[in-house]
DNA sequence: TTTCCACAGGAATAAAGGGCGA
DNA sequence: TCGCCCTTTATTCCTGTGGAAA
């Protein structure tokens, strides 16, 4: 026998757990569809799209509804006549309205005439955008996806006024931003929402019972007939229902689960399958995200580590910063003043690596944060010793450690 | 009810870094 | 190469905040 064979066949289209495969159906969000719908229907009267604003926690379907009703406007635009575009940008890896912009002007150029990045005057790329969109005319839908990413909203501005300031005499753009930060409307300027946010539409989380119809739709199409056991079902639908009623989380978890019944040569998913998926889903996430943090935010996250491992957390953000100048020193690395090792420890937070709790002692003590590890220390290790600039630091602190014991 | 603690986090700004056109 | 432009990371300064204590 060779050393490739084929695996046990329980996928029948694995994609379809994928986050980017388009259902023909949307389960579980019926009234959100009609409200959208309602939102959009001024395209099909040939008017100025309404700019719509969409919130929701990750994984509510508010990314699926919106490609879903999309794609249904645009075949019921092309039959009444009306010249339709549709635009999608995910703005995860854009920060600026700048680099939005280029983005947006790649998009519909030519892949031999693109842009780069960076090194152009702002008024330039606006006029180059300008002119991209207007070239199109007719109706243009553009969506902002994960718009709260970016952190100004200068372009959430000037697009929807492009017409009114004479940059645009062709086309009709609107906007449609999808944010997972319910607090990102309220940081948007004043002009900005009464603009983007001229209809909003909330996206509740699922329940256990929607993401188990969700998880149910899929898993028939994905697998072979009964290879999911319903118990799988139910487990990967509390696992998303646990945390925020994220489709996501749970359709990732499955095929992971699905992945590891492949690998073991099993003919069904099990439940055990489904707790493998679960830890290594974990691991990945663990080390990606300390992967991409700076040699500054493994030197806090090492400081934490330390702390946790004799017992000092949760701990207050200035104990922290005691260790870290340690750590920083022991490292040879010059280390950051506190309000900026604050801002590492929020982003440990954001990440999921570490958990903060509010505290409060008043005229006695003031209000702050004690942070701890929300992770296993041995994954946060393991993940740290990966990274490529933290392996010489480590050793370090660690060889440095082992001679003043 | 007012005061006050001590940090949270926003804003302004600087410095370093990298890509661009000319 | 130079000057310009934007991004990222960091510093400094400052206002905001919630609840125990006065």
């Amino acid at each position: 026998m060779g050393l490739f064979q084929p695996d046990t066949d329980i996928f029948r289209h694995r994609d379809v757990l994928r986050e980017d495969y388009q259902p023909e159906e949307i389960v579980g969000r019926d009234e959100e569809l009609q409200q959208y719908i309602s939102a959009l229907q001024p395209v099909i009267n040939g008017d100025q799209p309404a700019n719509i604003f969409l919130y929701g926690k990750a994984g509510v379907g508010k990314t699926a509804c919106t490609r879903y009703l999309l794609s249904e406007l645009k075949e019921d635009a092309a039959e009444f006549n009306i010249d339709l575009t549709t635009i999608r940008t995910n703005c995860e890896d854009l920060s600026t309205s700048y680099q939005v912009a280029i983005q947006l002007i790649n998009e519909l150029r030519d892949p031999d005439d693109q842009l780069k990045p960076t090194g152009y005057p702002q008024r330039q790329v606006n006029e180059w955008l300008w002119e991209e969109l207007d070239s199109i005319g007719g109706t243009i839908i553009i969506v902002f996806d994960e718009v709260d990413h970016i952190n100004d909203d200068s372009i959430l501005y000037q697009i929807p006024r492009a017409r009114a300031n004479g940059n645009l005499e062709n086309s009709k753009v609107g906007i449609i931003g999808i944010s997972n930060d319910f607090k990102f409307r309220e940081s948007l300027s004043s002009k900005v929402q009464s603009s983007l946010c001229e209809k909003e539409l909330q996206f509740p989380a699922y329940n256990a019972n929607e993401l188990r119809d969700i998880l149910r739709q899929r898993a028939d199409l994905a697998f072979y007939d009964d290879v999911v056991p319903q118990g799988v079902i139910a487990k990967c639908a509390a696992f998303g229902a646990k945390d925020a009623g994220d489709a996501r989380q749970s359709l990732d978890l499955l095929m992971e689960a699905g992945d590891v019944a492949v690998e073991q040569n099993a003919d069904q998913v099990t439940v055990e399958h489904v707790d493998k998926a679960r830890s290594s889903l974990e691991r990945s996430r663990i080390v990606d995200g300390v992967a991409g943090l700076t040699q500054q935010g493994h030197l806090v996250l090492y400081a934490l580590l330390m702390l946790h491992e004799e017992g000092s957390t949760p701990i207050r953000a200035r104990d922290v910063q005691d260790r870290y100048e340690i750590v920083c020193d022991r490292a040879a690395v010059d280390p950051l003043v506190p309000r900026r090792m604050r801002d590492h420890l929020g982003e440990l937070a954001m990440l999921g690596i570490v958990s903060r709790t509010e505290r409060n002692k008043g005229e006695a003590g003031g209000r702050y944060y004690e942070y701890e590890l929300d992770t296993n220390p041995d994954l946060l290790l393991e993940a740290l010793e990966k990274t490529v600039d933290m392996v010489g630091v480590t050793d370090a602190i660690q060889k440095r450690l082992d001679q003043s014991v």
